[in-house]
DNA sequence: GAGTGGTCTAGACCACTGT
DNA sequence: CAGTGGTCTAGACCACTCC
């Protein structure tokens, strides 16, 4: 085992012991070289280790502190069902009472969020993801979210809509009409589309330099990658969104309702597999 | 800018432009310093960074390699119904027909995998997951799949059964009877379990030294971490499975259905709200 | 053995932060 | 300003791979 592993395996013991507690600031590079016997570059690249595993902060010109360990955000798939039930209600009753406490604990509810309008074209990526020529007019919104009462932000989104289709409510082409009650769903609500179903395709991968910066990460640490694809009941793509969350700060929760198996032999095999493919997961309202 | 970013993003353009073609070893660490008035150390953070990110393959003692643009495996919950649908057709008809090229094209499906079977004892983590006792007795099995036609595996999973609860079906503590066909849903149905739905968190993070071995993947990428949980018709706990795979090979798919907003209005809010506490996302049947 | 990447050193200088 | 981490150098030695 090469001696940086072995110092930054020593730095870890000490901080899960307690001896290091949360928000400490470690000894100087210096101090732990001399500790250690060892040059500044091999202590350095323990403790890049551990910054990389989000254990250390590392802040230039002040020190390394221990991380404290912040709470896990979860995300759930379930929200997308309740924002589209918050549409409904925000519709039939108090109109723009945006109730953001009605889904309390365990979801991250994107406490403030700043947001940048502008207009785009289709690239090859989004022009197939919506299924438009390239260089199809969009709307392009950066969101930015922080969980409830803290400062960093969490999450960098870059959500596209077709312009044109937005274009039918002024309102959504200006950025000064934010926080919308329900999100997205409502605002596409308002030009009278309703979502079928929403799919996200997740991948991770290390923040270049400029997501580093924006989302106050370490070097090398995991970003979570979440290209989020909205179906209309047409089957048509409305909106395609593109989040990058930081991997140890946030858990995706996704629930996949399985059909429940049914008894009945008078469907044939070929039947059933048809149905399975135009319906996907969901929950036999049999039960 | 600091100057092994340089080299990266010199390197990198080289790459993109095709200048070093996939499956190329690019120059040697030194007559890179050299070409670019660097030391040594400076050029090997450059090429850290562009291991990192997936972009090379660094072979101790051969070189750096331009990596084949591994192409993406998508895993999608979908599959989880299908292998649900499986289980069924094996059950009433060809009884243990593994049928892998049902699936088709988009989805891994799991190539060949070796299995390692164990007892375990449930540690914190586990005892809350299933909702038993800690300590209590847990079935851990070991499995590792390959996409079709390649060598290296890409993902690592520990799954976890309550061991008495498999018991009822001997076969399912011995490590020779795989594969199963429709995979780990039919070793449950053999004991009369079915399932109702699945949970999926997932985080991201580096690997640690030990899984980077294991997954023969560069130091610093990130490892996509998904925690399976299978629920059954009676809502008890039945599997608790932790996998790990390679973040910039895997694609994880998602995909949520979300109930028709039924224009019905002699449903209360409060009815509907207890009818989608309970169902969760799922597909209106009405439509 | 020759050539490659992996680790480590000692020391220099720069950039950032707080006083 | 002093103290901290960030970058870079020149060179040494080890470990791995292939011939």
């Amino acid at each position: 085992m090469a001696k940086y592993e072995r110092i930054a395996d020593t730095l870890r013991q000490c901080i899960r012991a307690g001896l290091f507690k949360p928000g400490d600031r470690l000894p100087t590079e210096t101090a732990l070289a001399k500790e250690h016997r060892a040059s500044l570059p091999t202590v350095r690249d323990a403790l890049a280790q551990l910054a990389e595993e989000g254990l250390i902060d590392k802040r230039h010109g002040i020190g390394n502190f221990v991380r404290e360990s912040c709470r896990r955000i979860e995300r759930t798939n379930e929200r997308h069902q309740r924002e589209k039930d918050q549409v409904r209600e925000a519709d039939t009753e108090h109109v723009a009472t945006r109730s953001p406490e009605h889904d309390t604990g365990a979801t991250a509810s994107d406490g403030a969020f700043s947001s940048a309008y502008e207009e785009a074209e289709a690239d090859e990526d989004l022009a197939v993801a919506f299924g438009v020529p390239l260089g199809t007019r969009l709307l392009k919104r950066i969101y930015r979210s922080c969980p409830q009462d803290e400062d960093e932000p969490f999450d960098l989104t870059e959500s596209y809509l077709l312009h044109d289709l937005a274009a039918a409510n002024p309102d959504l082409l200006d950025a000064s009409h934010e926080p919308w009650p329900g999100g997205t769903q409502h605002q596409l609500h308002t030009i009278g589309i309703e979502l079928d179903r929403i799919v996200e395709r997740v991948t991770a991968r290390p923040p270049t330099a400029r997501e580093a910066e924006q989302l106050g990460l370490q070097k090398g640490v995991s970003l979570l990658v979440v290209r989020k694809t909205s179906i209309d009941v047409n089957g048509r793509v409305v909106e395609v969104a593109h989040t990058r969350l930081p991997g140890h700060r946030i858990e995706l929760a996704f629930t996949t309702h399985l059909a429940r198996r049914c008894d009945d032999q008078h469907l044939t095999e070929s039947h059933r597999s048809a149905y399975a493919r135009s319906t996907g997961n969901r929950y036999s309202m049999r039960q």
